[in-house]
DNA sequence: TGTACATCAGTGAACGCGCGTTCACTGATGTAC
DNA sequence: TGTACATCAGTGAACGCGCGTTCACTGATGTAC
């Protein structure tokens, strides 16, 4: 592999968070090579000089968007924690946020894209069930350890759909009392 | 409206059915008009004597996929309920069944279709709506009447949530494992 | 019952367009001496 | 320090293809008398 430094790298790296927010806000669907690479300021032949092809593309920028998410959703539960909530209060809170109805395309991938991962390439596939894995595993590490098995599967899995069905609804009432229902029976009974 | 009993209207239920078939199974994107028109046996041409635009088919698609699956959840709870169980436990062994991992094409359009809807034009959006609401109502008609406020909410997010994420898992032990837990918390206390 | 005509559902060729991908080229950067 | 050349990242035109949509036409069905 290149060395990650110059000036080609860079390059690569700037497809890559474009492409990692586009798949988000547009689906694996939604969004073309010739677009992300506009949006990076390239011209689209330069692409495959980055990738083979657009569905290795996919496959980079889906782990790339589990990256950025996971990294927000840690300083958004840095913030809560410092304040002395409970990591899993904090992750559900921040996870169900208002503020991620209307901002899809820095938030978690795996609520972004969930219906469309079982129609994708092997490749593609592959890094949605590391992503999905990746999630599960952050949630049950914000679980106290007498926490019962599955218990973290079965927030991963609520968590998401909540999400999801929020975001269907629409940035409205509708939706934000979806979320709040969710938020309130995750952590009733949890220690602040 | 034409009569709903010639020729021309049963060639649109034909149509509608197959479309309704083909969204769950490829996604709003994942099918053209000449692919479904083939499916149902014609070509491609007359498609626009039966629907204004490919997206006007869509909406009306989807509320037939909904039809459809609420007819077979409706018969398969009957089913169970004759066993013996009670209505929450016979809906939730339905909808989280093992077999629903391979078919997604005779199920539920929501958990077919839900990280796709936010990005759909104005009219398949509110279909989306209604389809989303309806299954609420379904999971709410199944709860005994002295159940919380948003208790039907909470349930349908983690069903919805639980069978996309058993999807992209894939129809195997990693799949039916997260299917199987989320089952068995959901009717934990729950009576038979 | 039969004939002539009108209606109408479905056909298939054609359209314009956007997509993923390829490739010859350009201009900037780096290297040799 | 300067010149000549090689390397390389990015450009933009072009390709083949499939899509949604249109439309002139065909052949079957229904109606008038």
């Amino acid at each position: 592999m290149a060395p990650k430094s110059g000036r080609k790298a860079q390059t690569r790296e700037r497809i890559l968070e474009t492409a990692a927010r586009a798949i988000r806000r547009g689906g694996y669907q939604g969004i073309g090579v010739a677009d992300i690479m506009k949006e990076a300021g390239l011209t689209h032949g330069g692409f495959y000089a980055h990738f083979d092809s657009r569905d290795a593309m996919l496959a980079a920028a889906l782990e790339r968007a589990g990256q950025d998410a996971a990294e927000r959703i840690a300083q958004a539960m840095a913030r809560r924690q410092a304040q002395g909530s409970a990591p899993l209060r904090a992750l559900v809170e921040s996870y169900l946020h208002d503020s991620t109805l209307a901002s899809p395309e820095q938030g978690c991938p795996v609520a972004a894209l969930a219906s469309e991962m079982p129609r994708q390439s092997a490749p593609v596939r592959e890094a949605s069930v590391r992503r999905i894995e990746g999630l599960i595993a952050k949630v049950r590490d914000a679980l106290p350890p007498e926490a019962p098995a599955g218990r973290a599967e079965l927030i991963t899995s609520q968590m998401v759909g909540a999400l999801q069905l929020a975001r269907a609804l629409g940035d409205n009432e509708a939706g934000r009392a979806l979320l709040a229902a969710n938020r309130e029976a995750l952590l009733a009974g949890a220690p602040h």
